[in-house]
DNA sequence: CTCCATTTCAAACGATAGTTTGAAAACTGG
DNA sequence: CCAGTTTTCAAACTATCGTTTGAAATGGAG
């Protein structure tokens, strides 16, 4: 029993996503993603009840995209030396540095949802953010061994913040004053001058 | 020569600050402003040229009130060691978790703005950043005699990451899982960590 | 007070937004 | 192949957007 009309849905979340991470919600019209998608303009109404509901799924499988990567990635991390470990975590946050890919994409919308979150996005993330954040507070864990359950969370953060700040504004750090170029030999010393850098902090603090 | 417009030119000002930090450019209509402002919808066709013009002022202003807070602060940090100067930078780069007041607004009108970047917004990041970024560099510059200059921004980037990772994420990290605590004796526990592990990174790499 | 530029105002404009409609087309199970 | 459901489609609907208009109100200079 295939459904026809998958073809249709793939197309128009395809065409969403790329819109929605580009403009924003607000940014992006109805009539802009059927054009991309080549669908009709009633189908986002039929398959998805409205912008709302299509914003919805896009929304999860983003949030489902990045999080699997991001788990799949740290499932063997234990196997490595826990500089090692940091060093592979922080090299995969400036991943989006790289290439405009799907990730890329993800990451783009999770900006918009930062500045002014849904209640869609504040649910997602409160249900379902445990896992990721327990991937970040253990590997910060193996520096801070006495360290108490706030303050791993605290250093958590503080650790995406060092990364997500080259991500978040790739845009205008690619521009003067800064110039920061995006090519994969600058990444990848930018990865371990960060890695370097949060080593330093970690080792000194336990 | 008062000119008595400018009651009306200040009103939609104050108005506009409020509701472009709030809810975005594109989230925020000329009405929701001239009902805020207690002003007819056409005195800001009248006094800015437009919905666009009255955005330029806005954000123009923004940057002022944010980079004249810290350069005036960093003026006299050459004082202090370079220790106390970081955790000074650091705990007023905080200075937003305290309270919703206007540095709050401004940094988030630059939110959106770094979501995606409007023309007016690249222009005036090109030609007024480097101030700010001076005052940065030079910071972590104490730290790393050696270093040279691309080092020096990046490093001055990361710094900002560490602090605006909370600053940015504070509605969401007040919620679960995080529950991160906004009261003043949290937020300068915050301050200090932070500034002991920038302060342990900076040293093992200097 | 009078004159004239400045400022305010209510109303309407064209454009675009998201959604709804009802019929046509396509597909599926029998 | 046919009957009945699912899916597509062009068109129109209502609401809201930023902007324009032209007259009314206001304020200061002579």
């Amino acid at each position: 029993m295939t459904r026809p009309s998958e073809v249709t849905r793939e197309r128009i979340l395809k065409a969403a996503e790329r819109l929605f991470a580009e403009r924003g919600y607000d940014g992006t019209s109805i009539r802009a993603i059927v054009a991309r998608a080549h669908v009709n303009q009633a189908a986002i109404n039929y398959h998805f009840e409205g912008k709302e509901g299509l914003y919805r799924e896009v929304l999860r499988a983003a949030f489902r995209g990045l999080t699997e990567h991001q788990l799949a990635s740290a499932a063997q991390s234990g196997q490595l030396s826990r500089e090692d470990a940091l060093a592979g975590f922080i090299r995969r946050q400036l991943r989006p540095l790289l290439a405009r890919d799907e990730a890329s994409r993800h990451i783009r919308i999770f900006n918009w949802e930062s500045v002014r979150p849904t209640p869609v996005f504040r649910k997602l993330l409160s249900e379902e953010a445990a896992p990721f954040m327990g991937v970040a507070t253990d590997l910060v864990g193996r520096f801070l061994p006495t360290a108490d359950h706030r303050t791993l969370v605290v250093a958590a953060i503080w650790l995406l913040g060092q990364c997500s700040i080259f991500v978040r504004n790739r845009e205008q750090l690619s521009g003067p004053p800064v110039e920061l170029a995006s090519d994969e030999a600058s990444i990848e010393w930018l990865a371990q001058t960060i890695s370097r850098w949060a080593t330093g902090a970690l080792q000194s603090a336990g």
